[in-house]
DNA sequence: TTGAAAGCGCTAACAT
DNA sequence: ATGTTAGCGCTTTCAA
């Protein structure tokens, strides 16, 4: 047994194994042009037996082709974006591309950084979360020539593409069913997240329907930090101790939507002819607490699925398409929290 | 303004672009060797200017060096790994290593496809959830040359480094501290994954502590899929239905504890006087539940620290170190659901 | 079906 | 402080 040489094992390596020049050997490996059926098993033998790992670095830089798709969340803490993510995996596992996920903590100098630590590995694409970034990350995906799909929202100008759901119209259409259900004094709780566009664009798209409606948010509490389950039901106790004549909650999110359901059940609240309850994402995670916490899906899956897909069209058949806007349709669950008629 | 050209922007560009060799303009952009202030100042404007982006897919093959660890976890779903991730950021951030995520779903053979196309990038580490992997993945990981670093689990031989805690070790106390409580008709719930090592080391420790106490097990239920919280609820109900004498349930994880917790409250249970109940994870998420759950932590982000610090530590040294062995201790938490004393 | 030569974009090593 | 040369390990292209 003789100790693993300390130069990792090239090319040229197995083809001296095999007898064979390195350009048959290459052609084998990647199963690329004619080798016969003889020639091809003592190359695969000889990369089996020496345990041969291409470079890939090297096969880049031959071919310029990289079979990497540069994935760029703002935290995988959300449990949405693994969602997403799964969605991208799956559909990219059939096409030879792969992604790699990167994490910006919601900071635009950080989304520029992996950005750029990104693009400088030349990714086939590129999937980022939102549609507001730097003027320099911007420039950056603009001159990159490659796909980019920005994902979950669609309310402004995307870069290339675009595939997600409209979070002001989200917000304008849970706002409507509550007034709908009859409820008046309405409270808002959601993240101290200036940063956090979408929530923001939900936010805007709820009070502005029900300002037509003349109805104005009663309260707002907001967090940071800390278990979202706990901050619910904190921040619920807190609104409802300033205002206790409330008789609608809307989180920002469901699991601090699915605290303060929590809390209001242990003090024996009416819900929801007392008071309503209404969070967003639609996270299946939250399937079995005592009530179904009325949401609207964010189509997690299906936007990953989508994007991965304009990638992989591209992939396969550059320089076709391109500027693809794709707008999904999330769909109100009234859960047990939310009445769907006036009392 | 002129369209963005088809051909990404080289190092060539730059220094013409600054008037110096490419070799001066390379100096600049990666701060090593000596440049004047002035031409320094030359390059980086003439590279902002164009907006450029390095290739390091070129520098990588050139130096033979690659900024990147190759981390390799089962899942992203489970609330678990993104902890460990984000203690392994943060502890690369200092260094100029990144991280690159592969999942596997708990699969072997996906283990073994990622960790291949993950090496194939020549990464300056690896850092890889458990001790169990297909042969050739073991072999793959030993020839590689770079730190390879095991985690979450320290029951076995590492391939060279390990971080982790002792499941045996945490089955084995949770029993011990469910005895010692006086608890003694004990029903076990956790996950249909027999590819889950961890959760099987947890009940071999379990069952043995108290096969020497002359407890067994009195029913187990198993799930798999769905929503755990869901699932938790489902099969607290099952098994109570089976055999309502037990008074307790012994979770392979928190989220299904926490289902079961809710169902029990729901019913009225007494607890933890009637029926005591144990997760495992130490999940922040859970806080806001009405009753604090008894678990174990896993030491999930210290894990991710102390892996990043010793691929660090030799990255930054190399030729130095190896086969390290960090075992990590869990505390148990009592919480609400586990009484400390016999009745 | 196989091989030889050239070069991908950058950096190490050695000039100057 | 700056430039020149060679070459990283592979693939493209062309020739046999």
């Amino acid at each position: 047994m003789a100790a693993p040489p300390r130069r990792p094992l090239t090319l040229r390596d197995v083809a001296e194994a095999a007898g064979v020049s390195e350009m048959t050997a290459s052609r084998v490996l990647r199963g690329k042009g004619d080798v016969s059926e003889a020639t091809r098993a003592r190359v695969l033998d000889a990369a089996r037996a020496v345990g041969y790992v291409p470079n890939k670095i090297a096969g880049a830089l031959a071919s310029s082709r990289v079979n990497l798709v540069a994935v760029v969340i703002p935290s995988l803490g959300n449990l949405v974006f693994p969602e997403v993510l799964s969605g991208i995996s799956r559909t990219l596992a059939d096409t030879g591309l792969q992604p790699v996920v990167g994490v910006t903590d919601y900071l635009p100098e950080k989304e520029e950084q992996v950005l750029f630590e990104m693009l400088s590995w030349r990714p086939s694409g590129v999937i980022v979360a939102g549609l507001e970034h730097s003027e320099a990350a911007r420039a950056m995906l603009a001159r990159a020539g490659i796909p980019v799909v920005e994902i979950m929202d669609t309310d402004g100008e995307p870069i290339d593409a675009c595939v997600g759901i409209s979070h002001r119209r989200a917000g304008r259409e849970m706002a409507a069913a509550i007034l709908a259900a009859g409820y008046r004094r309405i409270g808002f709780l959601g993240t101290k997240m200036p940063l956090d566009h979408r929530a923001r664009k939900r936010f805007e798209g709820f009070t502005r329907t029900l300002a037509k409606a003349g109805v104005e948010i009663s309260d707002r509490e907001f967090y940071s930090g800390g278990s979202a389950l706990l901050k619910g039901r904190e921040m619920t106790e807190v609104i409802l101790a300033r205002r206790p004549d409330l008789d609608f909650l809307y989180y920002s999110n469901d699991m601090i939507g699915a605290g303060g359901l929590l809390h209001l059940l242990s003090k024996g609240a009416r819900i929801p002819e007392g008071i309503g309850l209404a969070g967003f994402n639609g996270i299946e995670l939250l399937d079995g607490l005592p009530m179904q916490l009325a949401t609207m899906d964010a189509c997690r899956r299906e936007i990953g699925e989508q994007a991965a897909a304009i990638i992989a069209a591209r992939h396969a058949a550059p320089d076709t398409g391109g500027g693809e806007r794709v707008e999904l349709m999330p769909t109100l669950q009234y859960g047990d929290t939310l009445r769907r008629r006036p009392l």
